[in-house]
DNA sequence: TTGTACGCGTTATCAG
DNA sequence: CTGATAACGCGTACAA
């Protein structure tokens, strides 16, 4: 009855159980080409016997790749990111990688090195980057180090490591909308400056009023917030010089929803609003809300591809792009 | 010019440049207490001198420590979870401890046990759970893995390395707020069975109609979705046995009064209608839900120290009660 | 096809 | 207070 706390079997256990070298139990983990048929199976017996399970920290110390991806993240409590992560995850752990998570405190360039700084000590073999303001990726580049990384939601002049779905098309495809309902005067209510999906969105919208000879009216910087968007909804209903608002998000949408009829104004009769993102409550709030979808999950698998191409010295995976579809609800209505 | 790609100094790189053996460098590394001031002070500079940073893989291998908490969620995409990730994270990057998530693609057993073989096999110090399905625990206590875990939500039975927020006494608080109002007749659109945050709601519901001494009828279960949310307001909106409904959470309760608004009843004049988690648009949507607050960053953070205490084989923390707010709002007025 | 010897970078043990 | 020396568990030569 002695209380051993038994270690955990290596594998010069499997090899002396198995009547073999600790080589040749290696050679069958890895599978190796060069290996009889019934000492692989003497093997593979003693590995089921044993349990054993080879020791991670070990291979990674011999081999210095630690199968493990990080994600560095500025947003991991907004909807957009949270999903892409959920997808990071599973193609990750599909193509047999651990997932190691960091959400950054603070955008500033020292928090963002000091966050690089430690995945790298974690010896993580690739970094896929959801932070998607503009000077994250200046602190990724000045610190050019070897850890591959990728990407979400990025800003041109990143090609090859960067991935997003089309919010430039996206963001042009639901101003278009209202440009088709009738509306002239339409107002965009942005995400904050530095924000690369906020500068995209933006853009589309600039796009499509161009192409319609439709004059612009000068943005308001918002902070992606519900509450932000309550604010710029009285504000703005004191001014009425638009017919509709297209807010860079959401979250800011049903805000300034919520603003607008608290100071009397009716969506979508006097005002039509239409968001980005299509949260999960989007076509269920009052008035249910036009707005783009987006397929996080799968921006987040192709971004998994992407980068183990570069960890594996692969080409590129060449994607299509991903479409951004227009949610057509009642929120925006013809002038 | 020679191409030299310099592999990372070692220990032993920092013991010559500082004259020292590497056993002192170590013992600098982990400011043990029998060291010269001024020998520390020659390896401090060394260190710094040649950026050295430790490599963490051999240390985890020698030690069998890895210095990393694993993470095991089900649910990554809702907000409750999500925000407990982020606390969960802060928390433990601040003790100083990696973050690997894996997110479970599905409840099963044999999902669950694989899940906890993975992060077992990583060599995490310790896992948190977020998966409060009943039977996770269940499979969690089967296994009585080597390795401590701490949850969050769950059921009693598990005190010690369980940790929620009051959520019974929250479901009951906003009950009571519907009693107070003069409702009498009061349903509940419950979450899923075997969830266990589902039955914490459900029970201070029913305590709550208990101690009033009003009658209960049968819950209605739903999936914790919008969607559900609206189908069950379109159907419900038939019956009208009910004068008011607490939702589960706030999603199925903003679904809710989708389906109970598209069926010409109105919230709150025709049915009051309430919530809980008090989500980032709960004090937006029309009518601004009434709804439950919880801190859920402050509960990840909770587990962490609960967890640490496990691994360091020390006291467990005694925590307060983490109190639930009850958010009055418009979705709910007097009968 | 298999085995031997060695090294990966660190901490632990025991001397001195 | 410091330094040798031995692990930790695995993969990669190279040899047989």
């Amino acid at each position: 009855m002695s209380a051993d706390r038994a270690r955990a079997p290596s594998i010069r256990d499997v090899a002396r159980l198995a009547g073999v070298s600790h080589q040749t139990v290696s050679r069958v983990l890895n599978d190796h080409h060069s290996i009889r048929p019934e000492t692989k199976a003497k093997v593979l017996d003693a590995i089921a016997v044993l349990d054993y399970r080879p020791n991670l920290a070990a291979r990674a110390l011999v081999t210095s790749r630690s199968n493990t991806l990080g994600i560095l993240s500025a947003t991991i409590g907004e909807f957009g990111p949270a999903s892409s992560i959920a997808g990071i995850e599973e193609a990750a752990r599909a193509e047999g990688y651990s997932v190691s998570t960091l959400n950054l405190p603070a955008t500033t360039p020292e928090a963002i090195g000091a966050a690089v700084r430690q995945l790298v000590r974690e010896h993580v073999d690739g970094i896929i980057v959801l932070a998607p303001q503009v000077r994250v990726f200046h602190v990724l580049r000045g610190m050019n180090s070897a850890v591959p990384f990728v990407t979400l939601q990025t800003a041109s002049g990143f090609d090859g490591v960067s991935l997003a779905a089309d919010q430039v098309a996206g963001a042009r495809r639901v101003t278009e909308h209202l440009i088709g309902l009738g509306h002239v005067d339409i107002l965009h209510l942005a995400g904050p400056q530095d924000w690369i999906e906020a500068e995209s969105r933006m853009r589309g919208y600039l796009e499509a009023l161009l192409d319609a000879d439709l004059p612009t009216i000068p943005p308001v910087r918002g902070d992606w917030t519900a509450d932000f968007g309550r604010f710029a909804g009285e504000e703005l209903a004191r001014r009425r010089d638009f017919t509709a608002v297209f807010a860079a998000n959401d979250l800011m949408a049903i805000g300034l929803m919520h603003g607008f009829r608290s100071s009397g104004l009716r969506v979508p009769e006097d005002v039509s609003v239409v968001g980005f993102d299509d949260i999960p409550v989007a076509a269920h709030v009052f008035p249910t809300l036009t707005t783009v979808h987006q397929d996080f999950p799968a921006l987040g698998r192709r971004a998994v591809q992407l980068l183990l191409a570069e960890i594996r010295g692969e080409a590129p995976p060449q994607f299509g792009p991903l479409e951004s579809v227009l949610r057509v609800r009642e929120s925006a209505i013809a002038r």
